[in-house]
DNA sequence: CCTACCGATCGGTAGG
DNA sequence: CCTACCGATCGGTAGG
């Protein structure tokens, strides 16, 4: 319980005489993404109660108590794959962004609703699903680090639904439109199967034509 | 650390011949479904796995293996819960149309999106948004027969989607519309406040502006 | 419905 | 990162 750690405490995580691993195992940021991934994938499939910490070990090959070199917490490995998830979407909305001038609306509203589906749907895109599903098991202070990271990915759908609104392309309350497009782009991770359902296009032309006015 | 156990250890907690109930208590059916009131508001607010039979339990004072008395498993209270919850949701649904008449979709549309709302955001309505978030945890059966009665549920807005669509105020695939309209609605249970969001009217009123046209 | 209990699982840790 | 382990909790049950 004192502060006083031995100094040679941890010095000795690698070298010494490690066995040599393969290349895909050779550093540690790459186990710890390993583990992210292997958790995101397994916490959308069976939820993050019912995926033990053993699951996780076990599907990138380590032992059970391993997992906890890379993460103080389970809890901790579960905020870091929301803000990995939330990280890249952002990155995917900014870059989708860049294709189009500011001033047409239509064409930024497009697509920000197929990045959007990209990111709850495209293949691999485990990391925001779970962002969605699992708040309710973060400590307040990880939900709050992580609404900020919300709040930055929904700042831009603000201005283009503002712009929206104004040209008569949107006839509902901004915010609320908000809430309802997301909320009904969000509920397709519930429904949506690769095999059955449309193409992400044809979603997004779906929802395009549901929402907006023709003028 | 034997097995004996002084036996009059507490069995005179209540004595003999069983206390006197109170009203609410004094039947079987009305004890069962207080654990399906308490059940649906611990599992909304905590989630199922987070929610321990003991949890349950102590919510409706009784003792910890007592739930396994009316119900068989935790898994069949939760399905217990959702199937309430869906009977209540189809009733509502039902006496809501019957005040419109079958050739006014305009007014049936806007009933169907209000009796949702009541059915989602209601006070004390906790046993649809079970539903909607707990849906992993059932087995298979359980699933099945949650799935026929949401498929009941969903079919009274099919033909109502469908007259919008040829009379011009919805121009969207009518199945994809019925998906992205349900899963705008079922979103609200993740942000609405109803000490300081809008009013169910209010939020009818901009999800009408929002996906129906003008014609 | 209560009592007393079991077997299993789980997150997490010390120590190397 | 592995080994060996702990304390706690949990769903469920027998027997009354």
């Amino acid at each position: 319980m004192t502060a006083v750690v031995s100094p040679s405490h941890e010095e000795h995580k690698r070298a010494r005489g490690r066995p040599p691993k393969t290349e895909d195992e050779r550093d540690d940021g790459n186990r710890r993404h390993q583990l992210l991934t292997a958790a995101a994938r397994l916490f959308r499939r069976q939820g993050f109660d019912a995926t033990s910490t053993r699951d996780i070990a076990a599907a990138v090959g380590m032992h059970s108590g391993s997992p906890f070199y890379h993460f103080k917490t389970k809890d901790a490995l579960l905020c870091a794959v929301m803000e990995e998830g939330m990280h890249a979407a952002i990155a995917r909305q900014t870059k989708a962004l860049r294709g189009v001038q500011a001033d047409q609306p239509l064409g930024q509203i497009r697509r920000l609703i197929r990045a959007h589906f990209e990111t709850l749907l495209g293949p691999g895109n485990d990391f925001v699903p779970v962002m969605l599903y699992e708040h309710r098991s973060l400590n307040p202070g990880q939900r709050a680090l992580l609404a900020a990271l919300q709040a930055d990915y929904e700042a831009a759908w603000t201005p283009v639904l503002e712009a929206l609104h104004a040209s008569g392309h949107l006839r509902a309350p901004v915010k609320l439109s908000r809430l309802f497009i997301l909320g009904a782009l969000n509920w397709s991770v519930q429904w949506f199967d690769r095999k059955k359902s449309a193409s992400l296009d044809e979603l997004t032309d779906a929802v395009v034509a549901l929402f907006l006015k023709e003028c």
